[in-house]
DNA sequence: AAGATACTTGACTATTTTAGTCAGGTTTAT
DNA sequence: ATAAACCTGACTAAAATAGTCAAGTATCTT
């Protein structure tokens, strides 16, 4: 059960971003170097938080990113939602009609991982990009 | 973010074994059959709960495998450990020296990535085989 | 107008992990 | 004896991951 980096590098880079987004854009290359993550694989997952209006582009000199909404206003679940970080504990879930693995009951252990799959997503429903910069700015201080 | 089905396949078997091993030990053909997992698979994962002491073996005819202790206090964070599923959110973490990424402060985010694995982990400590088997019942009746 | 900076897009690929399979055992009840 | 069931280690196909690479386009500054 692991976080892959795209969905860890699409929140660090918005963090990084938050903290430094309102005074102007903010540009990859140094997103790249601050957090040490490669700039071309920042450029695909900044494409797809582009695409779900999280952030919104500046092109030319001078250009970068921006948030799109307020900090606190993006959860950490609208973030892995729009870079396919997926919470998925296991695959009998589409077939409704079904229970799983084709058989007619639910299997022994099915709720358990909603229940599971419904604990992490909470987190992440509730953590928002300005709990982030806060908390990190409270323990510098 | 993903459970592997290596995890989720030992804690169906195991709840499929809580359910019958008062009885007499059950052998992995029977949850192969049940469960709809690979007997191969099962042995590989049945090698690693043995040699935690999670469960007992018992060779020969009639043979099988059954519980090494009470379900109550078989939690799933036993389980996940003996099968090598892990939680883990962000590599950063082992160079206790140094901070993240070889720089001298923690990245940004490295709290948060505590909190979740911390969020996920309790649920495992929690959660035992007893819990399981019982909400199954109740759900049955 | 030129040049530099920075975003944009899509295709490509090496590595790692996963999810098993396969083959050959050993033990024990009947 | 033999069949049921555990035991072990090696092997592998397929998928996912974590990027790289190449070839653009837009816009600001001078």
């Amino acid at each position: 059960m692991k976080l892959t980096s795209k969905g860890r590098y699409a929140v660090m880079a918005l963090a990084d971003l938050a903290r430094f987004d309102n005074i102007s854009p903010v540009s990859l290359r140094d997103i790249s170097l601050r957090q040490g993550i490669s700039l071309d694989y920042l450029e695909q997952i900044f494409s797809k938080l582009r695409k779900k209006e999280i952030v919104q582009s500046i092109r030319g000199t001078q250009g970068g990113y921006v948030l799109n909404k307020k900090a606190k206003d993006i959860k950490l679940t609208n973030i892995f939602d729009a870079v396919d970080e997926k919470v998925k504990t296991v695959q009998c879930k589409k077939e409704s009609k079904k229970g799983c693995n084709g058989k007619s009951t639910k299997c022994l252990t099915h709720n358990l991982w909603d229940e599971l799959e419904n604990h992490i997503n909470n987190f992440f429903k509730e953590k928002s990009l300005e709990d982030l910069v806060k908390e990190n700015i409270e323990r510098r201080i």
